[in-house]
DNA sequence: TCCCAGGGAGGAT
DNA sequence: ATCCTCCATGGG
């Protein structure tokens, strides 16, 4: 089989973006669904599963923000079938191409506060995880560490315990491991090929339990909010936090907004006129005034903070 | 050396 | 309910 009739191309034309994109704040903004896509220039390269044919493809955006469409590029490892349609379906639904952002923005252009975010993050999407056992796994990475350093972690556990894939270009790559080739091996292996430290065991745990089927994250899924919140919660490296990450990148629950140091202060400072109120509240209070679009609400206010785009707040400790 | 990073768990108040 | 402290790891 040539190389070439592997490889292929399509566009998403802006018709079928609704609103404004920006795909490089989209990609870039830390969103915890999957580790982070490649960068080259303004291109991002993703690998991952597709119908259970490996495949690598990168997307580049077109256009300016307001009329932006998206050209796609890859290539698939043992199938000469054509998935340029089901790739583009998938795209789309992780880019969060069908939200509709003008809504949005319009329907909260009079909060003071979150309004202030609309300018510069404008395009801004929320991308969602094709896997919810990797977005899982990525939101513990994610607890009490960096972007950079979970996405690290990320990476070396890929190469360590993932799927190696080589492609007709020649070029080999990783896919995020199955819970089954995590299950059973040792956390302090996992701990020092990774260095996820104390995460490590949690990880384990929590492969253990999808494997033999006390954890079944379709079902999960399907809970309403408070539901899955509670189950959520009895897992260990699992948090308020944490389990709302992934409601909301892993399982596309758009109410969920989670609550890390950044949010806690900037909705502190805004909302509550610098008074103290607890994470739990926070996450209340965006998920009752922006509902649908809490989750939304969160990613702008917690780029707009973490980027350093608002004048200094951190006089609140 | 200290502080921080998209926190969580266990314990003391 | 709220407030410690510790938990690995690496960057600043």
């Amino acid at each position: 089989m040539p190389t070439e009739s592997r490889c292929f191309s399509f566009e998403i034309p802006h018709e079928e973006v609704k609103g404004p994109l920006n795909l490089i704040e989209t990609v870039l903004s830390g969103q915890t669904a999957e580790p982070e896509w490649l960068r080259d220039d303004v291109s991002f390269t993703n690998v991952e599963m597709l119908s259970g044919i490996p495949v690598k493809y990168t997307v580049t955006q077109i256009g300016n923000k307001s009329k932006a469409s998206l050209r796609v590029r890859g290539i698939t490892a043992n199938s000469s079938n054509d998935i340029s349609a089901d790739l583009k379906s998938r795209v789309s639904r992780t880019l969060g191409l069908h939200d509709d952002l003008n809504s949005f923005y319009n329907e909260f252009a009079d909060d003071e506060v979150l309004s202030l975010t609309f300018k510069n993050l404008r395009g801004l999407r929320l991308m969602r995880g094709a896997n919810l056992f990797e977005g899982l796994i990525c939101s513990i990475l994610s607890q009490n560490n960096s972007v950079r350093l979970w996405n690290r972690s990320a990476r070396l556990m890929m190469k360590h315990y993932g799927q190696k894939v080589i492609f007709p270009d020649g070029s080999q790559e990783f896919i995020f491991p199955r819970p089954e080739a995590l299950a059973n091996v040792n956390p302090r292996s996992l701990r020092s090929n990774t260095s996820m430290g104390y995460r490590a065991k949690p990880v384990v745990t929590i492969s253990r339990l999808v494997v033999n089927g006390d954890l079944n994250l379709r079902k999960v899924k399907t809970l309403p909010y408070e539901d899955a919140v509670d189950l959520l919660l009895e897992l260990p490296g699992v948090g308020p936090k944490v389990a709302d990450c992934f409601l909301l990148y892993g399982a596309e629950c758009l109410e969920a907004a989670p609550v890390d140091i950044w949010i806690h202060r900037i909705v502190s400072k805004l909302y509550f006129g610098g008074k103290k109120v607890s994470r739990l509240t926070t996450a209340r209070f965006l998920r009752e005034r922006f509902q649908n679009w809490a989750g939304y609400a969160q990613l702008y206010l917690f780029d707009y903070a973490r980027t350093g785009k608002i004048p200094r707040f951190a006089s609140v400790s």
